[in-house]
DNA sequence: ATGGCTTGAGTGTCAAGA
């Protein structure tokens, strides 16, 4: 089974991108973010053209998260339950027996900003729900842009980006409760090229640069991180007209 | 240098992203 995830920075916009990335890579399924549509604007035909059922979470304008997959999804569920948020950021679902929970995590902004401390009681609300969606599915998995670069090795340039926003040490030990789930990092559990990335600022050609951050993570439960068979970081699409600033992560996982 | 792109909203120009 491949999944898959991807902040495309509007589904509208980069919907002839993940069509033929779908084409091309053919996963099981593929959690989005930052959709930025509610659902009348959502392309629910293309694709089921292309073979893929979809749901969403979506929202005008901001956030929006989606599940395409080829089987069909069940056990739907959005949002952190219990935590009241107008910003549509989670949405849960089982596809071939795993739980597939997408998240876009808030960006939080600034360090010590209201958004900041949003962001880290959104952090603390989901992994408190994620310990008891964990003890209901032990093949669970934790896709999409969390906005935290976990480790140095996960940013560019350390130095610059030293307690700043994404790297700061509350985000980090975010991360770690996480990890402390048991959950794990599964592009870390391969040998990987150095500088890897998920995401290159618009600006300053970052990306030809290679002036990145990786944000963007899957993270597995014990029962599939076991199964996990790779993991990759897919900058192909990354390269094309009028791409997301994201590129998409995948990890195969065997039957 | 808080700049530097991109998107959505909406038609002038700003919020938000990371």
């Amino acid at each position: 089974m491949k999944i898959a995830t991807w902040n495309v920075n509007s589904l509208k916009v980069r919907l002839p991108h993940v069509l033929d990335w779908l084409a091309a890579v053919q996963p099981d399924a593929l959690c989005l973010q930052e959709t930025k549509t509610e659902d009348k604007g959502f392309p629910f035909a293309e694709l089921a053209a292309a073979g893929y059922r979809a749901l969403h979470n979506g929202q005008k304008t901001y956030n929006g998260v989606a599940i395409l997959a080829r089987a069909e999804p069940t056990d739907v569920r959005p949002d952190i339950p219990g935590f009241a948020d107008p910003q549509k950021r989670i949405l849960a679902a089982t596809v071939n027996g795993v739980r597939l929970v997408c998240a876009y995590m808030p960006n939080g902004s600034e360090v010590g900003s209201e958004k900041y401390a949003y962001k880290l009681k959104w952090l603390a609300a989901l992994t408190d729900w994620l310990r008891a969606e964990l003890a209901r599915h032990p093949r669970l998995a934790l896709l999409g842009d969390f906005n935290i670069a976990p480790e140095d090795r996960d940013v560019h340039d350390p130095e610059a980006w030293a307690g700043k926003i994404l790297c700061s040490e509350p985000e980090r030990a975010a991360f770690r409760a996480f990890i402390d789930l048991g959950l794990s990092d599964a592009f870390r559990r391969f040998e990987q090229p150095e500088k890897s990335f998920s995401w290159w600022d618009y600006r300053m050609m970052a990306f030809r640069r290679n002036l990145g951050l990786r944000i963007d993570h899957i993270l597995l439960s014990p029962e599939l991180a076991g199964r996990c068979r790779a993991c990759a970081i897919d900058k192909a699409p990354r390269k094309l007209e009028r791409p997301s600033d994201h590129a998409p992560v995948i990890a195969e996982i065997a039957d």
